[in-house]
DNA sequence: TAGGATAGCTACTAATGAGTATGATCCATG
DNA sequence: CATGGATCATACTCATTAGTAGCTATCCTA
C-alpha cells in the first residue's frame, strides 16, 4: 500500500527483441556505459526489467531484493523505483514480456490456411522458446500468491487466453482430421504443462536451444507412446525445417 | 546457520497414509483434541508437517510464516520448533512425503513381468496422484534456491532418481516393442513436466480426482496428436479400470 | 540565464519474520 | 513426595528488506 505518486504507467513497448537504440548494449547496464546520463527512459526501464528477470531466474522472486537488482545495474535502489513502482510490478512486467510472443504467435495462427496441426506445432514452438527465454521463468512462475488481486486477475486472464487458444486448435484439428480426437481440456493441460516445465530444468542444462527443445517435445507429442503399427513408424528425423523459430 | 542443539533427527516413518493411532484424527490438530498433553511425538510431528504442507499449498513457501503454521495448529511457534529444527526442514519433509509413494511405485515396477508400457502407465498413475496429493505442491516446487546446499543436493538426487526411472522404462519399452521408439531424455522431461504441472492448477479445480487426471493424461501420452490411420483410432473410453490407483 | 523537469543518491522508516532465552507446567518414576 | 525429563508459552533478539523523505545535480528551454 505504498501510495506511490510516481506516474510510471506510460511507455508500453513490451521489450520484445532487445532494445531499439544501439547506443546501449542489451547486455549490461545503460548506466555503466557512459558517465554522462543517457536520457532514454525506455531503454533504462527495459534494462531494469531485464535485470530483474535475470535475478529472479537465478535466486527466485522472494530471494531477490531490490538492492540486488540495483547493484546488478550499478545504481541505487531509489533509481530502480524511479523506473518501476514496486517489486510486484517488476514481476508483472517480466511475465508480460515472456507471454507476449506467445500471444502474437496465436494471433498469427488464427487463419485456417494450414491444417490445425501445423498451426499448433508452430504455436507450440514459439511457446517452448518463450519458456526457454530469459523471461520464461518469470512467466511460468508468477504466482497469484505473490501478487495483488488486480495483477493476479490480469495474469490469470492472460494465461487463460493461451489455454483457450490451445484448446481451440485441438478442436479444429479434430474437425479437419489433422489431429487425433482427444479431450481438448486435458490435452491442453498436458501440452502446456510439459512446455512450462522446461523453465525448471533449462537453466541447469542449456545444451539445447529453445527451438531444439520445442521441436523435440513436439515430436513426442505427435507420436505418442504407443507403437505405430502402420507406416510412419519412425519420427520425421527431428525436422530441421526451422519453421520461423530462429533463436 | 542456527546451530540447533535439538535432536529431531530420529523417528522417520514418512507419514504415508495418515496417522496410525486413531486417537488423534488426521484432520485438525492433535493438541486440540484433549486438554491433557498427548504423549505421542510422532503423531504431532506429522501434524506439524501436514499443517505446513497445507499452508505452503495455499500461500506459498515464502508467504507462510511459522507463526501461521503454529496458529493453524493452535500452538505457539516454539512448539513447532520443538518438533522441527527449522523452516527449511519443514519444506524438505513435505517434499519427501510427496515423493516417497512415487519411489515405491518405481520399486514395484522393476520386475519385467509386464510389458514396459504397462509398468510405465502404472508408475505415471501413481506419479500423477502424488502430484495431486496434499504434498504435491511442495514436492514439485521445492526449489534449491530456498534450501541449503546439503538439502538441495539431496532433493536433486531424489528427483534424478525418478527421472532416470522413467527413462529406463522408456528404453525397456522400446526394446520389448510396447513403446514407440523415442528420445528417452526428452520424452521423460515431457511426461514428468506435464504431470508436475498438475500441481499448479489442481488446487483451483478439483473436479477430478488425482487418479482420473492421471488416467486422462496417460491417454493423451499414449495416443499422441497425430491421427491414427489404422485401427484403435478411438481412445479406450478413459479406462475406468482403477488399476490400483484408488484415492 | 533563470526555472522547471529529469535523474539520481544518502540515509532513513517501518514492518516482518526466523529463531531463541527463559521459565512454567505436566507426568512418570523412585 | 520430589525430581528430572518432556512439553509448551511469553516475550524477546536480530537481520532483512520494501519503500520513502529529502536533497543534489544536470539538462533543456524560454
Amino acid at each position: 500500500m505504498p501510495t506511490s505518486r510516481r506516474k510510471t504507467a506510460p511507455g508500453r513497448t513490451h521489450l520484445a527483441a532487445s532494445a531499439a537504440t544501439p547506443t546501449a548494449t542489451a547486455r549490461g547496464s545503460p548506466w555503466r556505459a557512459s558517465r554522462e546520463r543517457v536520457r532514454d527512459r525506455q531503454v533504462k526501464r527495459e534494462a531494469v526489467i531485464r535485470a530483474a528477470a535475470h535475478a529472479f531466474n537465478r535466486k527466485g522472486y522472494h530471494n531477490t531484493s531490490l538492492d540486488d537488482i540495483a547493484a546488478a545495474l550499478e545504481v541505487s535502489k531509489p533509481t530502480v523505483y524511479y523506473y518501476v513502482s514496486n517489486k510486484e510490478q517488476l514481476l508483472f512486467e517480466c511475465f508480460v514480456a515472456g507471454i507476449e510472443p506467445i500471444r502474437t504467435a496465436f494471433r498469427n495462427a488464427r487463419s485456417p490456411k494450414a491444417p490445425a496441426r501445423e498451426r499448433l506445432k508452430t504455436v507450440l514452438g514459439h511457446y517452448g522458446q518463450a519458456v526457454a527465454s530469459e523471461f520464461g521463468w518469470c512467466m511460468v512462475r508468477a504466482e497469484d500468491q505473490d501478487l495483488s488481486a488486480a495483477m493476479s486477475a490480469h495474469i490469470k486472464s492472460l494465461k487463460s487466453e493461451i489455454d483457450q487458444g490451445i484448446r481451440r486448435l485441438l478442436r479444429e484439428g479434430a474437425q479437419d482430421g489433422s489431429i487425433h480426437p482427444c479431450d481438448p481440456k486435458m490435452t491442453a493441460f498436458a501440452l502446456a504443462g510439459a512446455l512450462n516445465w522446461i523453465a525448471h530444468w533449462y537453466r541447469e542444462n542449456q545444451s539445447m536451444t529453445g527451438a531444439e527443445i520445442a521441436a523435440a517435445f513436439i515430436t513426442v507429442f505427435e507420436n505418442g507412446l504407443n507403437p505405430r503399427t502402420g507406416a510412419a513408424a519412425h519420427r520425421p528425423a527431428a525436422n530441421r525445417t526451422t519453421n520461423g523459430l530462429e533463436r
